[in-house]
DNA sequence: ACCTGAACACCGTTCAAGT
DNA sequence: ACCTGAACACCGTTCAAGT
């Protein structure tokens, strides 16, 4: 009777609770805190039980995406493709940032998946109703690159690859080292700018919704210019 | 005699030779070839002879990404922000191709290294020389994003992970599976227009040049059309 | 036939023993 | 004091032994 209630002891394992498991885990730990090993104890599982659902690493980061990118809505109907695309854009970048391993994970793949293909057409097909010409929409793909999927390269990321575990608060970058000024003095400037609201070196670090929308629309609106233009690549 | 040739049999270690080898090594094998083991094999010496002049491998990979940044060309004098920037963005993505495990070795970095926070502060001063509000120019170092460093978000990128071991040769993205064109239609056609030579599906591949400069240029003179106009964030 | 423990070939890094 | 071999605590994945 105990034992009754003992012996279903795990909803059977599948593919789908596998991948489930493997993106909470690298939510909640960070992406380096992913490994098979890990995976299985969470499951409860023998490391080798999850070969049957996923052929190797690689694989099942390759599912993790596919997770995390059927989760982004579809386009907008009945409005213009500039604003199409760009509330897209916006809900891709909400996505991904209650995921934040999965820009890095996107890059790191050679190969891109069967749902980000699906994603880029749907957004290919976006253009193409607005009255895009295919060859603009090829180019305008390539320019948008990863901004199309809600993230830039920022090159002051600093909770990529961190978990959730530790301290959450996404705190301003420490005080800046008198040293920096000094041997950065045009960022410095910048930084001190940043948090204008505050009169010290110490920057609140930048408002990255803001910085995000502000590179889209010089994008879009470029690429809007391009459009009644009638631009065509010379060939 | 012999042995008078053969018993300086190291050039002693310093750290600008374990950086130099790590740089060669990852370029030839690939960055996931690169260990500390591999390395040290590399050099002929015993691996934990390495931790006397790097603390660790996050810190070996920070000093080989600033012996990289560190081959970019001052920016051109003389000359007005717009080409400056843009020559000197085209001569940071001739460095980092010939190095193409640096861009994700830049992104997985949780903090900037020196050599790049450099970069990034004179690339800044360029744009204030020109006449750019500190305003101006920090969201637009940001609307850049890793663009300033030569290098794009392609999501279709396929070597930045391999070495230069196997087959060189860029080759087209193989050939189009039949299945494809029906799953991902406006992909397809886009990748037929980029093979404009060729009547087959098997697309050439995209001319990444172009698509780079495309992009670059569509942001180069959405920033200058904000600069005349003096744009200032509302605040 | 399926499942799984042990093993293999690696990691980065610590540490104590040797000189 | 310096150097380094062995060891530790991990990896992903293979494989053979067990049921």
């Amino acid at each position: 009777m105990a034992e009754q209630t003992e012996v279903p002891r795990r909803t059977p394992l599948s593919r789908e609770r596998v991948l489930r498991a493997a993106v909470a885990l690298a939510d909640e730990a960070g992406i380096d805190s992913l490994s098979m090993r890990n995976l299985a104890q969470d499951l409860g599982v023998v490391p080798m039980a999850l070969y049957k659902h996923v052929a190797n690493k690689d694989e099942l980061v390759a599912g993790m995406i596919d997770v995390v990118i059927d989760e982004i809505a579809p386009p907008l109907a009945d409005t213009d493709w500039k604003h199409a695309v760009r509330e897209r854009i916006l809900s891709a970048r909400r996505v991904l940032q209650r995921h934040p391993w999965v820009s890095l994970a996107i890059e790191s793949q050679q190969t891109p998946t069967p749902a980000i293909l699906a994603y880029l057409d749907s957004m290919v097909g976006t253009f193409r109703t607005g009255g895009f010409s295919v060859d603009l929409a090829h180019h305008v793909m390539h320019a948008m690159g990863s901004r199309t999927l809600g993230f830039s390269q920022e090159l002051f990321d600093t909770a990529r690859n961190a978990g959730r575990t530790g301290v959450t608060s996404p705190e301003p970058p420490a005080a800046l080292p008198a040293q920096f000024a000094d041997r950065f003095p045009n960022l410095a400037k910048i930084a001190v700018v940043a948090s204008h609201d505050d009169t010290s070196v110490v920057g609140r670090g930048c408002d990255d919704q803001f910085e995000f929308e502000f590179a889209l629309d010089l994008l879009l609106e470029g690429i809007e210019r391009l459009h009644q233009q009638g631009w065509t690549s010379a060939r």
